[in-house]
DNA sequence: CATTCTCTTTAGAATGATTATAATCTGTTG
DNA sequence: CAACAGATTATAATCATTCTAAAGAGAATG
């Protein structure tokens, strides 16, 4: 066994929980089974875009029985403890990304499918002060594009 | 009577209807009582921005009677037709703009106001390319904004 | 490790904006 | 002014999301 490995990983025979687990403890969430497994499925994938009823679908497939409630429930937990961002781009789905760093997005009209854009390559001058009274709280910029065929 | 009158001022008593009767004819929507009314309440008021409900309330306000569906029907076909464009910043409603030139917005997310920037003011650079095979249809940029107490 | 307390989960009902339906009405054209 | 295509409307239907209140499960304690 090499000395490298990671705590979680020499526990039992589990894939790395810990990750998700710290990360759950670190925002103060109590790490519930479903909490875990949705967490799992979220941070453990790479960047991804999901709607409620696609992470639904996807703990389903993975034999994780969680209802849509908690699953609504959760993702605006994470939301809550900036574990996920909530990205509005169609009025008729909302999407949470695992991405919470600064980028913007890319929105395909045609599918709805989210592509992320580094924000630290992108500048924006001109922009006029806030109102009074207000504070900026996110600058969202959004590329709509659809297939030319 | 002064000869720079709108010609719709001189054929009756009413207020312009023209101007939102040309529109109409010009964008091929058979002028009817019902989108005359909403066409008037959109355009001869300065740029707003409104959702299907409050549109209704502002009609039936004015003493016009129109059903809520053909609220809705007629926002998306002035919407088609480029009349009104729609403007998604809150995935619970939605809203739509008289104003269809390049620009951008401030979105109050205490109260749900909307207030515009202009977009010829504004420059983003370091935009990548759009994805292979697809076109920019439009680049929305929303700063979100909050009451500061 | 049993108790207890609080936080979670959940099935199912409720909500609310939006869209579909199908009948009725109204511009427009000949 | 007849007749048809397009428009309006009351109403039902959808669909994502939220609410409810009841049952379940972590965590701290003794």
């Amino acid at each position: 066994m090499d000395a490298k490995l990671d705590n979680a990983e020499m526990e039992n025979g589990t894939r790395p929980y810990s990750q998700t687990l710290a990360r759950l403890r670190d925002a103060g969430l109590r790490p519930t089974r479903q909490r875990l497994a949705l967490g799992r499925l979220l941070f453990e994938g790479g960047d991804q875009h999901v709607t409620a009823e696609r992470l639904h679908e996807q703990a389903q497939g993975a034999g994780v029985s969680v209802s849509l409630a908690t699953v609504y429930n959760t993702l605006h937990q994470f939301t809550d403890v900036n574990l996920l961002r909530e990205v509005v781009v169609d009025s008729s789905r909302t999407y949470f990304d695992t991405n919470v760093s600064d980028h913007h997005h890319f929105f395909h009209e045609d599918d709805g499918r989210l592509m992320d854009i580094d924000g630290a390559k992108i500048e924006v001058s001109g922009l006029p002060e806030a109102p009074a009274g207000t504070g900026v709280s996110r600058v969202d910029i959004v590329i709509r594009v659809r297939s030319r065929d």
